[in-house]
DNA sequence: CGAGAGTTTGAATCGGGTCAAAGAGGGTGG
DNA sequence: CCACCCTCTTTGACCCGATTCAAACTCTCG
């Protein structure tokens, strides 16, 4: 019964949400109520005001890419994950006073505080409840992947992970296609991710290329010979539960 | 059919979880149960058999060190989180097959589906599954800080931040006196942690021994100049939300 | 009194960081 | 349309934190 152009918000839904579970008309209907929602657009800043943690409001990230972060004493930066359009930002376990959320590029999000009630709520809305648990075991697994990355692997390893664990992220939503997508992001970031020195991220990069792994440029990246890179990631998709409840 | 000293298993869990929020007479009645359960010892190895996950069951440790690690293809090994007496195994979101669960001493673990099922139901249990989702927060805030940890700390801030969050942890279930407590697992576990080699982790020890930081031996750590120790982690303990539901 | 596991120490090496400076784009205003 | 500037990328040289290898030492326990 959905219309939804096919670059709309519930849309964008839809197709990670559809991966997950089979959504009637009442959830694809829910969910459509999101794209009447005004977007703000916010700058390189942080995407939720100090104080906000705990004070029950969610924002869903429309376009644009974000992370969230903690800085050190020193200014020594590490990013805890990224977030990407269709991901919520302002979950209460997430959302500390600690730990900021930057906007990476311009972004435009829209509030959704429905993600942190009405549809968690499994005895109103048992499907959607079930597709927003399974997507937080998602994040869970993207998070231990992390620790991984960033407490065993060398250089290339994580760079190459990070890789292919986006361009598993973003083809759940449609955003990438055959190992390509747009990455608006700057090596900057990409060694906060990773942690790394941007210096280090660029050779690694450079390494990369001569490899034919990859081709980065113009705020696009493809990914070249999935299977070496995979090869180097041990890169593990999140095997969703074969016994997701109902 | 124990008859539950004061280091009983609910004992235990009562201590830690009273810090979260009040239980009442029933609440502590359905911990109570736990203490008839029978202890099933485990020595260094996984505590939890290939395939369980999704299983849909949940085991406590109420003896020993366990951890959840990730291990590559080349025998490198990282641990996400380390296991203390009183947290859950088998938990959905966080056991996969991918990621095993070692008993780093010998370790004493009980059924407890309760965990997964009708202790985390609101609806019948309003309380106590408010205290495991505040305990599934913690756990979050804590992954996050090893996140930071591996990224983006030395070595001695590495150690330093473990230390002080297992004496956290640790002082929650009363197991914890003054910065002193029982320490069983080895360097090259520490190092397994923080990412770090047993070489290095061993010379970082000497050199806060060195600076009168800490006492290690025996199988006990004692924190002595917890200030300088803290300074250097830039641990920040997990603030429990102000506005718990209810 | 071994034997094995864990700890400690030294020496050589390496992955990655830091510093510094030179390119490359991409906007903006004249 | 060009000059200018700011941000991001790239490259070289040097340095340092951490790893590796190897061997000695210590402790515990049978």
């Amino acid at each position: 019964m959905t219309i939804a152009r096919s670059s709309s918000i519930s849309a964008l839904l839809l197709r990670r949400y559809l991966k997950l579970a089979s959504l009637g008309d009442h959830e694809q209907c829910e969910l459509h109520r999101l794209n009447q929602r005004k977007v703000e657009m916010w700058r390189a800043e942080t995407l939720i005001p100090p104080g906000w943690a705990g004070s029950g409001t969610a924002r869903l990230l429309v376009s644009g890419w974000a992370g969230r972060a903690r800085i050190l004493r020193d200014g020594r930066r590490q990013f805890i994950n990224l977030i990407l359009p269709g991901d919520v930002i302002g979950l209460p376990e997430a959302e500390r006073d600690d730990v900021k959320v930057f906007a990476l590029t311009s972004a435009g999000t829209v509030r959704a505080d429905e993600f942190r009630g009405e549809w968690r709520d499994a005895s109103r809305e048992p499907i959607l409840a079930n597709v927003l648990g399974l997507i937080d075991e998602e994040d869970r697994v993207f998070l231990i992947n992390q620790v991984v990355r960033l407490g065993r692997q060398l250089a290339y390893e994580r760079i190459a992970s990070l890789f292919i664990e986006l361009d598993y992220r973003l083809a759940a939503r449609g955003a990438s296609h055959d190992g390509s997508f747009a990455f608006p992001i700057t090596q900057e970031i990409i060694g906060d991710v990773v942690g790394l020195s941007v210096v280090h991220v660029n050779r690694t990069l450079q390494q990369m290329r001569q490899d034919g792994c990859i081709c980065l440029k113009g705020g696009h990246l493809q990914i070249l010979n999935r299977d070496e890179m995979s090869r180097r990631a041990e890169f593990l998709p999140p095997q969703p539960h074969q016994s997701a409840k109902i």
